[in-house]
DNA sequence: GCCGATATTGTCCATCGGTACAGGGTGTGA
DNA sequence: TCACACCCTGTACCGATGGACAATATCGGC
């Protein structure tokens, strides 16, 4: 059985700062991404990840699915990027920060993650509040026809999939199964008397 | 000097709940938005305020620009919603979260705030991504000219796909197999960098 | 004549989407 | 209290879809 926390850096300096500072936690020191893709990775396991890492795979690589299912993965950079801290937390990575962040937020962070929170840096945080005002002044606007007799949930799952997105996208946005997603559309669907979420598509941005 | 804690609610209940967490800190305990506003409040103090108090001010109240300038504001509601979440934090709160939260996420939302920083719930913070990503894809292709690279057959095949045709719909009507039409398809998926046939039909009738 | 772009078709397979059974929980109005 | 609407979830099935390998044929240009 594998320990609870886990650091992958090639950088002694940094490996030597993560240690200092979670000096209270048992960790495990592995050098690249693959010495970690060996390990069998205990449910539950905080991975503090290198960003800088020589190894470090792509997205898409398939590697990232059984690891970010597995463990909650703190992804820390040298030089962190807000397009990078958005795309990886989105895929499902529960911290991004600072890789030579101070001792204090260091073992903060360690603490949010391990109860199963995601810790995201003040001035990202206020990056992405903007943003998400300005997306939702956008689309703002009530819908009067589509939506008529649908119900709350049916008109926010309608809008997702007018966005393009996946049975499963929405699943993850709105908290709920992706069998509660088919549900709310099988219900869409029927009301509006279509059969597909690209009529639906259609339907709410006043196509055909 | 101490840094120090102030809970708001006049909810008794809540407010022994949060006492009880928060049992390790000095909290002083006020009943109103009101009797808060009478106190001096320390700069750094953190105030936990009860969204449900009768007595909060809109968010346009000019009481809210000293006490955030001041404090370290953490809002906790009942009955968490999204939007008011995303108004509170883009105002300058450093915390949202379920008022009832258990005692270890209450203690940890205290550490993380009061240290600076920002704490968001998991749902909010996969939500608030999402958006992220949606207007970041919004933005950046803005193709009006979504047939520039596509032959003609490719551009046939994607104003039937918009329409809401499928495969078999497409191959009948154009004299060609299921299977030409998947090539086709396949083809502009990658010219347009796009996955699935949804986001063509968006992209034909100039949405994203 | 060879090369590149286009159009066409094939098989195989993993995943997605939609439907058909099922059920449990909550809140509201009669 | 009971009916009803709404929200949530489960298993199972199957057709539609999209990607990964192909291959063949035509046509225009170098």
């Amino acid at each position: 059985m594998s320990v609870s926390v886990i650091l992958v850096s090639h950088d002694p300096g940094l490996a030597r700062h993560w240690q200092a500072a979670l000096s209270d936690v048992p960790a495990r020191l592995l050098g690249s991404f693959a010495d970690l893709h060996q390990q069998s990775v205990q449910a539950g396991s905080v991975v503090w990840l290198d960003a800088d890492l020589p190894d470090l795979p792509r997205g898409d690589d398939a590697r990232w699915v059984s690891l970010l299912a597995d463990a909650r993965v703190v992804l820390a950079s040298a030089n962190p990027q807000r397009d990078a801290a958005v795309a990886w937390l989105e895929k499902g990575c529960a911290a991004y920060c600072h890789a030579f962040a101070d001792a204090d937020t260091l073992r903060q962070i360690q603490d949010v993650v391990a109860s199963g929170n995601v810790w995201v840096g003040r001035e990202l945080m206020q990056q992405l509040l903007a943003t998400v005002q300005r997306a939702a002044a956008v689309r703002a606007p009530a819908q009067p026809d589509w939506a008529r007799d649908l119900t709350e949930r049916e008109q926010e799952v309608a809008r997702l999939v007018a966005q393009g997105a996946s049975n499963r996208d929405i699943a993850n946005q709105c908290n709920i199964t992706e069998r509660t997603v088919k549900a709310h559309l099988a219900a869409a669907f029927a009301k509006l008397g279509i059969t597909d979420r690209l009529q639906l598509a259609l339907r709410v941005h006043g196509i055909q």
